[in-house]
DNA sequence: TGTACATCAGTGAACGCGCGTTCACTGATGTAC
DNA sequence: TGTACATCAGTGAACGCGCGTTCACTGATGTAC
């Protein structure tokens, strides 16, 4: 009747156990600590028994990077959805619901955003970066505009190869946007957007700001701000 | 007559030979590859050995990452002399340097500049924030005038309470400010440069833009053409 | 409803491995007289 | 210059450890008839 056995209920419940000793780990020793032998003590089973889910470990690694961004994107898109109906009021929820994440998880973040990419291994696509495109999307889609790029105080970079990209990216977060829509401009925006919101994000969980910086909280408030009146709204 | 002995020219070249060969384990094959007994195998002496050297490997991997921090900025320094009298010669150039560096060691970036502080580890001091507070240092002793903080197009953050540590930052860099020379703009122009310096930079070695940039060196280029806007120097 | 068979989650022993660290030692180098 | 002693870089064996992975297995669950 269910249409689920038994047996494949046991299954999924001992796989969701199984992600979460192993974030546990993560979080609590770092990823060097999230080995099988580590989860299945955790769990109570024997190591090989983590064969029956896993291919190896390096698979369990990459499925546990990929919980974390669908869990993170998930905890986002709550938060977007929970902050009013302004493009800013989101926007600003997210980047700061985001910053949180990251200093309140520091081995996930450094695991999944700051490790280094092994050669052959390719990006996987992951839900995280369409939190942001589905706030942004509707925004462009509306025909935002954007500070007059002719008077931009510097040269835009050729960024035109990218905009199919771009609009590819937006169409999988479920944005249909008009090839209009994605400049130059909006592209060299939404980039330097990124490079800042993760700069400042990550200088402080890892802590390289130049000097022990007390109010990091308000450096990001200005940084928000800054944004704010890049878009054309302030 | 030396004053030097044998001994202590033959431990002195061991002691490079160690380091050496640690830097390439961790080029090669990350962080996790540079253990005491790899070290000792490819010195072609016993593990043991490495402790007449270093108290254990932790201490071992802390003095290689002061070690690449000191290469680090002594290549910066050179670039930085090679690079003109000008201040954005200088700066171009060693931000320049930078990027390329991290481009070409990723894990050595990811071990400096992108790995979690253990909880009671204390940030060191390293010769690498010098390097850049030693170019901008003389150009804020002349006199630099940035865009007029009152015409900033948002508040400015209270930083007052870096003041402090800014300038004694620079001291250490061998740069004595005058006190009106660290405003709060000019803290918080600093502050937003090296957000996205190592922004741009950590995304593009760990692979973590949006979509795969093809022409992350047009982005950077345009994001030092902005910050040369900044300055008041465009 | 009952029986025979198939599936498959988990076991337990074993494999070979590399690791950090300790210890008593050897033998070359350096020093004091 | 020669001798007796001190220093100390490096050895080799050993410690206990945890790891990923394999394999033949058991026994409970599910399925076909």
């Amino acid at each position: 009747m269910t249409g689920v056995t038994r047996r494949e209920r046991l299954r999924a419940a001992t796989e969701l156990e199984i992600r979460q000793h192993a974030r546990a780990l993560l979080v609590e020793r770092g990823s060097d600590a999230v080995t099988l032998r580590a989860i299945a003590r955790e769990l109570g089973i024997t190591a090989p028994a983590l064969y029956r889910y896993y291919e190896s470990r390096e698979d369990l690694l990459r499925q546990l990077c990929d919980d974390i961004c669908t869990d993170l994107a998930t905890e986002l898109h709550a938060v977007s959805a929970g902050a009013g109906e302004e493009f800013l009021d989101k926007i600003f929820a997210v980047c700061r619901a985001f910053r949180c994440w990251a200093l309140a998880h520091p081995e996930e973040f450094a695991l999944v955003f700051a490790t280094p990419q092994a050669e052959a291994e390719q990006r996987r696509p992951d839900q995280f970066g369409d939190v942001f495109l589905g706030i942004v999307g509707p925004f462009l889609a509306e025909g935002a505009v954007l500070a007059d790029p002719a008077a931009l105080p510097f040269e835009l970079p050729d960024l035109t190869a990218h905009q199919e990209s771009l609009a590819a990216a937006f169409s999988t977060a479920g944005v249909e946007l008009p090839p209009e829509a994605l400049r130059p401009d909006v592209v060299h925006f939404l980039l330097r957007w990124w490079v800042r919101l993760y700069g400042h994000v990550a200088l402080e969980v890892f802590g390289r700001f130049p000097f022990d910086l007390k109010h990091a909280d308000r450096l990001f408030e200005a940084m928000l701000r800054e944004l704010t009146h890049e878009t054309g709204l302030a």
